[in-house]
Parts: structure tokens; sequence; C-alpha cells
DNA sequence: TCCACTGTTATATTTACTATATAACAGTTA
DNA sequence: TAACTGTTATATAGTAAATATAACAGTGGA
């Protein structure tokens, strides 16, 4: 697993770990049960404190996305895809709904935010 | 001009009272030319320091909604529709990329996406 | 000119958050 | 027992947000 931090970022350390973690999860490059790098280990690799991993760890336990048990380790949660696809589809949703009530509200064209959004989709490919 | 602001929120009083006015001023409810509330008129109403108001005061200067003269106040800019409409346009560029990043994310794919912009922007017609 | 308003600037302080270092404690397992 | 795991407590440093206070300067009416 590698993850790439930067301290000059305006996101916390703490949290671009979460969001790492978090995004191997979902795209499965932790498989459920799988062991994540002990806190110390992690914080050697990185070069920061392992209380700032913990806090990351500490973070997505909350969020049920790791399972935590002392003198064992962290380990990934067994999963529910359907559902954290549910939820991603209505995080989509709801960004969607805003795009439209800005894009109503200062008369720009459904044409004009399709060509943003073309944009964006198709330069990341 | 009612400004609401909240000190559990997790966005700085400076920044809510930057939004709520640079929103006042999109929406019309402030017009042209038309004259702010004194930094420590406003800074006693909302019961905080006007040194926090001024803060607001500066960035929405800087960003060119606002014109602050030493001595007299500070007022609406002369509107540049084409200003407006760029803000705007950033803002849905953003929510497009948090979409883009959830999709990529979640393994949703561009058809999925563009099916619920669709029915978003279609059913609202 | 005086006064009451306007914004400006400088200094110091408080609070909260992030991140750190260090030490000690406790569970797991070979 | 040794070497891992996570946990907890304490203290410290840096930063950003927000505050309080005081003094300074421009504007405009009485």
């Amino acid at each position: 697993m590698d993850i790439i931090i930067s301290n000059s970022s305006d996101t916390p350390i703490f949290k671009q770990i979460e969001d790492a973690i978090y995004e191997a999860i979902c795209n499965d490059d932790l498989k459920e049960n799988e062991m994540l790098p002990s806190v110390r280990a992690l914080a050697n690799d990185l070069k920061i404190s392992f209380l700032t991993v913990k806090r990351a760890y500490d973070e997505l336990e909350a969020s049920g996305f790791i399972k935590t048990i002392p003198g064992k380790g962290s380990f990934v949660a067994p999963k529910n895809l359907d559902l954290i696809k549910e939820e991603k589809l209505k995080q989509i949703q709801d960004l969607l709904e805003q795009v439209y009530q800005i894009s109503k509200v200062s008369n720009i064209s459904t044409k004009e935010v399709q060509e943003l959004f073309q944009i964006i989709f198709e330069e990341n490919e």
C-alpha cells in the first residue's frame, strides 16, 4: 500500500491517510479482513508520529471501515459493497442537485454544464 | 440584510459572513453601489469582533465584489456579470470534480453518472 | 473647528486543532 | 520471555481563528 502525504497540504495528515485507506478499501486494493500496517510501522514509513496514524485509524473505525483489535492489529472490516455504492450514488445525486440549483439561479444553460461535465470526466480518463 | 452565523460550524465566522454577503450580491438582495453595514455595526449586530467582519470584507474586496473606501464605508462593487458567472461556473466545476472523485473511488461508471445527470436536469424542466 | 461616524493598524491574548515526542501500560503470539 | 501489536497520559510546538484594546486617519455634517 503506497500512501503519499503532503505536509504543505491544507488537509491534515491524519485526514490524508484516512482518505487514502478509504479509497484503497473501496478500490479493493485492501481486501476484506486484510491487516493494515501497524500504527508504528506506517508512522515509520511516512516519517510521522504514530499518534497521527492512530488518529486516522480511529476515524476509519468510527466510520465502520476497519476494525482494530488491541494486541493484534487493524483489519479491513467485512464490507457491504452494494451499501457503499448506494451511499455513493446518493452523494453524487445530492451534488448534481446542487449543480442544477446553481445553474438554474444563475441562468447557466444545461449545455454549458454538460460541457464542463465532459471536460472533467474526459481529461481524467 | 440578515446574516446568520454559527460558532459551532466548521466554517470560520469570517467565511460565513463572506458567503452570506456574496450570495446576497448574486441574488441582488444587495444592489450595486449599496452601502454595506460598517464593520463595527455588523460586528455589534452579530456580537463578534469588528476584526472578524473586516476579514470578511477584505476577502470580498480581494475577490472584486465590494469596494471599501477608508472613512466612507464599504459598497457593493458595480456588478461584473461576467465575474459572477465565472464564479458560478467555478462552483459548478468544483461540484462536478467532487462527483468525478466519488465516481472514480467507488467504481461508478461515467454512464451511470450521466444517467443521474439527465434525470435531475430533465425532471425539473 | 468639532464631533461622530467611517476604515486601518498594531499588539497581545485566548482557544482550538494538528502534530509531535516520550514514556509507560496492556494484549497477542511465537 | 521477546517482539510484536494497540492504548493511554502528559507535555510541547505551531498554526489559524477570533478576540480585546488602543491608537491612528479619512469623511462629512453641525
